[in-house]
DNA sequence: GAGAGTAGCTTGAAGCATCAAGTAAGCGAA
DNA sequence: TTCGCTTACTTGATGCTTCAAGCTACTCTC
């Protein structure tokens, strides 16, 4: 590239920032998916919908709000709920109160699942992300990843 | 998940952090590759690939090199410029100094195409990350990326 | 200089994500 | 009550990523 576009260029400081935010976006979800996969057999996606609905009231939710809280589309969505319905760890219902709505529900043993899997995976984010901060550059990051979302995504498809 | 794990927990401050970094790390991306889709048409990784090429020496580098910039696996790679060759944006050279490696070479129409969409990606990165935050914000960015980093992955693949 | 081992890359198959299209239920107005 | 629109979800096809296997070319040892 040279350095004479037109266009507003990086200055030495931001691409500094900005190259060391890629690469934490291209490694850290690679790192947690292997962890994932490998002590468990699941993607973070899937660990998402299992505990998204580990949480919820009866550990049911509506496919687009879960869709919403794992940050997928719908589609996405439904592909895995059909891989972890094989896997007995999710069941579909047609909701009651609204036809056209299909909630997905947690299972006995997508429970264990979820049990058994969740203190690896945030015993790696502790790792990776909490452990190597200090107290103020999490205060920092919190408020960084703040803005950050808000100007990505204003709607914030986020509780 | 109850309260009584023997695993070590996250505080609600430490939460409030990694939930935030979460939701830049799976939005950031998406906002990134939709831009490229939409206004190149390539994805995120096919345009690191590109403009990495663009700022070797004679445009070219190895396979292997060019797979640590663009922090993916060889056979990604592969795959992937097999593609650009396909749109006559890179060719292959076998490497005339060791036979089993592979130059890849960005041709002068690739060269075009990072031209041509590099400052619409500058101008993405610039309204997404850079403009939100305060240049001290930018310098802890740097730095909790530097750590962050330098935990996961060591060996820092990048220059 | 031959054989074993390694490095660098490619390939094919399998799995996963995305996109566009489709179905079915609810809702609103005439 | 029926027509059209919207919401909620599913499905099938296409394309990309990953994984395991394979193929050369180089290197080292004897």
């Amino acid at each position: 590239m040279t350095e004479t576009d037109t266009a507003r260029w990086l200055t030495a400081d931001e691409q500094r920032a900005w190259r060391a935010l890629a690469a934490v976006l291209v490694k850290l979800p690679a790192a947690l998916d292997a962890q994932l996969q490998r002590d468990a057999g699941i993607s973070h996606f899937e660990y998402m919908v299992l505990a998204g609905l580990s949480e919820a009231p009866d550990r049911t939710l509506r496919m687009s709000d879960l869709a919403v809280f794992a940050s997928g589309s719908l589609s996405r969505l439904s592909h895995v709920v059909t891989r972890l319905e094989q896997r007995g760890w999710v069941r579909r219902e047609r909701c009651p109160s609204d036809g056209r709505a299909t909630n997905a529900i947690l299972t006995g043993s997508g429970w264990e699942k979820v049990v058994a899997s969740a203190p690896g995976h945030v015993e790696t984010v502790r790792q990776l992300v909490i452990d190597p901060l200090t107290r103020a550059q999490l205060g920092n990051l919190r408020e960084i990843g703040r803005r950050l979302n808000n100007r990505i995504d204003p709607d914030g498809a986020l509780g």
